[in-house]
DNA sequence: ATACATGGCACAAACGTTTGTGTTTCTGTG
DNA sequence: CACAGAAACACAAACGTTTGTGCCATGTAT
């Protein structure tokens, strides 16, 4: 009824299309679709006029249209077993940024450490037609088929940090191995000759290397592995608490564990504390993945930090050299990062100043 | 040049599609989608026909091109803060769940506080094609236009947790005054009267109903508020800290803290150890976000917890209910959710045994 | 002046679905 | 027997891009 320039169609929200700027244009939709990609075969006067008038009509173009035509979307897919804790977040956050630097965007799934769901998971990023899918593996991961249908589809495929056993992949791990054997060698420095150690699944490469990152720092100093300080679990806070009582039992416990997870040496610290031990006068205690508790319990814990963004942005790095050579997707590369060990209080005394730190 | 059944194509992937099906099986394509989306128009018998004859070629139905089709893909776009710490992850989590069962896929992008950023996610999440954006806002966020494109595509949008002060939105929150009552309540039972707060940015509805709820609640006690006993800051760490050691020089300190999260009691309270002074029998204290590190510190923080997996959950509701009714975009929807509040050491003796817990 | 390369653009066929509108066959009813 | 109506399926046009190829001007070398 008012007088408006031009009357607003009233529901649909009128999505301008590449056919609408060719139309206003008078040109054709190639030369649209040439222009906003900045082909060559385009003047440059036709690519101002155009890409004007883009910005005019507030055009935004139809990704899934293009992916469809293309066979390939601007999406990487990433599967990890969970995102609590500090080192999956920061991972995906390296992950993101290089991404976006490249000009794709994340999907993140979480397999909560079920293979099941892992399956699940790879399914529906191939569903959303994802460019290249990142992978760390559920902690019960053993079979590895419903990968193949990745590879299959020509699909670029990395994994991080849980690998599976055979080598065969494209990855990028930290040196556990490394990481273990500076947190250990540390603790030996400090004078520590019982040192006990509470390791993960070994079916998971990490937790395989740290444990014999441990056993090569002992045999470096000449020290022979005592099975009794040996403690393999899933590495919860109960299970580090449960295996600290039974050495604090032993007739010669132990005078220091090196943990492979942190929650699993705040479970020893817990229990040494509640028993009267001093860390670390009596026991010294390291732990692996420098979480952010590591630097509130009292006192604080030494760690080996996992150079977690660094990480993200090798694993991008890599899909993107794979995907830049579609014939080398059955290459192997392997891509392994320095680990940093970060001395606190739990190993080393006049480090453990928890309030001063905050001063 | 041996003897195969088939000659496999060499190198490409060779993905099935429904047009595959139709020669296969000598029908039209039409069938073939109808039936596999269980259309009234297809006989029985086809149906089975096409199913089986999908499984056995392993037919992936491109949803790209689905997608195109209809104008709406089957992908849920959320937008965080970040994703460190315990909240966002578990509200992430509640957000998969939920909309996995839907069908619906997620994309998780992080504005790192950032408006800037928050808008690029914002586009992005377009580019994508999503079918609904989910939004915690930034911490600066204070224009809300990149949101209108959003709406004004006709796509769902719901905020969480952090929503715009205009209550013109769909959106789920925990009713952060009820929470912060709560707290402040408890704190009054165990015969504090000078009690403290650590307010957050009071232009964030969340931290603004947290500062109410405790001045409610002292209100409640027929207690005046102490300007010197309100500090407003970014609630880190080293706030909280800071705080603490200007109340603790005052003639007449505080005799207990509420705080509007946990990381700024953390600080509070390794001021106050270094201090010599005894939590809580000098001192109580009360956070909010009942965030991990609260079981692990000596004594443990007392916490309000915020349902993070049910705020998912309603998220997830609230965006189906709107894409339902796709008219319904224009209702404004508000889901409250009730927080629960953790009682630990931090508040109340007897409560304190860090280990017990353990063992 | 003829031949030839080149820049700048248009045609039209894909990509893999969904869906409104036929078209055929069959069953039941008046 | 004729006819309405349903059941089961096919046709073909979308959705918004990308891209190989073809066309027509120029401009340059011979």
């Amino acid at each position: 009824m008012s007088l408006r320039k031009k009357q607003l169609p009233a529901g649909p929200p009128a999505a301008v299309s590449m056919a609408d700027l060719a139309r206003e244009l008078g040109v054709s939709m190639t030369t649209i679709s040439r222009a906003l990609s900045d082909h060559h075969s385009i003047g440059a006067a036709t690519k101002q006029r155009v890409l004007k008038l883009a910005k005019k009509l507030n055009y935004q173009p139809n990704h899934l249209a293009a992916a469809l035509r293309k066979g390939q979307s601007r999406l990487l897919g990433v599967v990890v077993p969970y995102i609590e804790g500090k080192f999956f977040p920061s991972v995906i956050q390296g992950i993101e940024q290089a991404a976006s630097r490249a000009g794709f965007s994340v999907i993140v799934c979480q397999s909560h450490e079920d293979v099941q769901l892992e399956r699940r998971n790879v399914e529906t990023l191939l569903h959303a037609q994802v460019a290249g899918v990142l992978v760390s593996l559920a902690r019960n991961t053993q079979q590895y088929q419903h990968f193949d249908k990745v590879r299959s589809r020509g699909i670029p495929l990395v994994f991080f940090d849980r690998i599976p056993p055979t080598g065969l992949v494209n990855s990028v791990v930290l040196d556990d191995h490394a990481g273990a054997y500076q947190a250990t060698r540390h603790l030996l420095e400090q004078g520590c000759r019982r040192i006990a150690h509470l390791a993960g699944p070994q079916h998971l490469n990490i937790y395989q290397q740290r444990r014999q990152g441990y056993l090569d720092a002992l045999a470096t100093y000449g020290l022979a592995p005592d099975d009794e300080l040996l403690n393999y679990s899933d590495m919860t806070l109960e299970d580090g608490a449960q295996a600290m009582r039974q050495w604090l039992a032993l007739p010669q416990p132990p005078d220091s564990v090196f943990g492979a997870g942190d929650s699993v040496i705040l479970g020893a610290l817990q229990v040494l504390k509640s028993q009267g031990m001093r860390v670390p006068q009596d026991v010294a205690l390291a732990g692996f993945s420098n979480e952010g508790f590591t630097a509130i319990t009292e006192p604080q814990l030494t760690s080996v930090d996992q150079r977690c963004e660094e990480m993200g942005e090798a694993v991008v790095r890599l899909f993107l050299e794979l995907s830049a050579a579609p014939e080398a997707t059955f290459m192997q590369r392997q891509v392994v990062l320095q680990p940093e060990l970060f001395i606190r209080g739990s190993s080393q005394q006049g480090v453990a100043l928890p309030v001063a730190t905050v001063a």
